[in-house]
DNA sequence: TGCATTTTTTGACGCCCCGTCAATAATTGA
DNA sequence: TCAATTATTGACGGGGCGTCAAAAAATGCA
């Protein structure tokens, strides 16, 4: 079972390879660039090689998004891991999908081609499972976290909100931010100049709103954003050269 | 200057033609659907004459899109216009939001397909700059109420956040929400079963944090949200059949 | 080692789409 | 009426997709 032969040794290999080849074409060039003649040209296989690990283009850049979206999943695993407390691991959160988007910025690149519905509906039902089940990996660190509040007391039961809806709008605005300064370069003429900043500040009036203790003020989030993000900005790094 | 010929009004008819049947295709059958031979052949015309109207299938996106966003401003302006507290009437753009996303599916897709990458990266500066145009316009009705309160002293001035910004978290959160409520099939299975719901909820919580008077709780500002709603739905409805 | 069988690789092929452009048709206006 | 202008047409070159029969390589068995 756990047998490998040398030869699927040498598939799996190339199946990497194909993934290095097609990810840089990708980013530089876009979708459409990606074409598995040129794939295969660059690798020196012919294209029915290429076809033989991946049945068409999408599913090439499903496979990067697997790869970038277990990247996320592990930052979220040592973010939300060690003994603080929950809201300040949940801040850590914050601080690691702030170091995805902007230190692993072609992942997350990656995964907004993902999104996009050519692909995403050309893909194999069976990458998608994946690529749902750590999405729902992902949303399930951080609703334990809530739930760990909740049971702590930190957090007081809301009559209005379960757990996962608390973690809908804290992935809303994360998400809803990181979209919109990724694709409206009119932001910046807009007058928003420090989009992070913005972020997080809303971020603090969420969780100050849930009435989640302690309260912070706005100042005093704000401080411990940058102390959290000094301290695991070079585990995160770690994480990053490790994920190859 | 204003004379238009017989022929000219022929020609725009036919613009507007072009898009009437590649809506329907673009939407039930995506993109890749969209082919410049099916257009003419369902027309009738030869696939040069599309041409002439369109310099290539993006643009045909991009065109519809610039219909989409217009009703949505159109949408924005009802919602801002009256006598009302500047607080309600961005409760009212909200509104205005979730109608437009719910009762205008089809507008709202169009939307996501401008903003694919493949598709905007490939069309016309011109219609670029009109659909900036067009969002930085829905931008500013929001971030004049905005200023609105801050004048009438209803909204005290923050040292932590310019108007665009606070008008970026409520963007951002109520973006993410519908992106995520439109492309994330898990979320009910996650447990978020009523994403419009907390969306208002979130919101809610935004504007308190503001300090922006007067405050609601959550019961109140879901029953108002839901007056609002009430008495804008005809309204709005109006303004989508009038927009054709 | 030699040979038959299985597995893998290859690239030409059919199909379809894009965008062009010379030829044709229609319209205009004098 | 007819020459000049404008609009329409669809065949064409270029290129990508995904397939598949044939060729090559690897494997296993005597």
């Amino acid at each position: 079972m756990v047998e490998i032969t040398r030869k699927q040794r040498e598939i799996q290999q190339r199946t990497q390879d194909i993934l290095r080849v097609a990810k840089p074409i990708l980013l530089s060039e876009g979708f459409q660039a990606l074409t598995m003649d040129r794939v295969a040209a660059s690798m020196q296989y012919a294209k029915g090689t290429i076809y033989n690990h991946f049945p068409n283009k999408e599913e090439i850049v499903l496979a990067l998004a697997i790869e970038a979206m277990r990247l996320r999943h592990k930052l979220f695993d040592k973010a939300a891991a060690g003994q603080r407390s929950a809201r300040i691991r949940l801040m850590t959160i914050g601080v690691a999908c702030e170091f995805y988007t902007q230190s692993c910025p072609e992942e997350f690149q990656v995964e907004q081609w993902m999104r996009n519905s050519n692909i995403w509906g050309k893909s194999s039902p069976d990458r998608q499972a994946v690529i749902r089940e750590c999405e729902a990996g992902c949303m399930q660190i951080v609703a334990s976290l809530v739930r760990e509040s909740l049971a702590q007391g930190d957090l007081p039961a809301i009559e209005h909100l379960s757990p996962e809806e608390m973690v809908f709008g804290l992935w809303a605005i994360t998400f809803g931010s990181q979209i919109l300064t990724a694709s409206s370069p009119s932001l910046h003429a807009i007058g928003v100049f420090d989009p992070i900043r913005s972020t997080r500040i809303h971020c603090c009036r969420l969780l100050n709103g849930f009435g989640w203790q302690p309260l912070h003020s706005i100042d005093e989030y704000l401080g411990i954003v940058e102390k959290i993000s000094a301290e695991f900005h070079p585990q995160f790094l770690q994480i990053q050269r490790e994920h190859r």
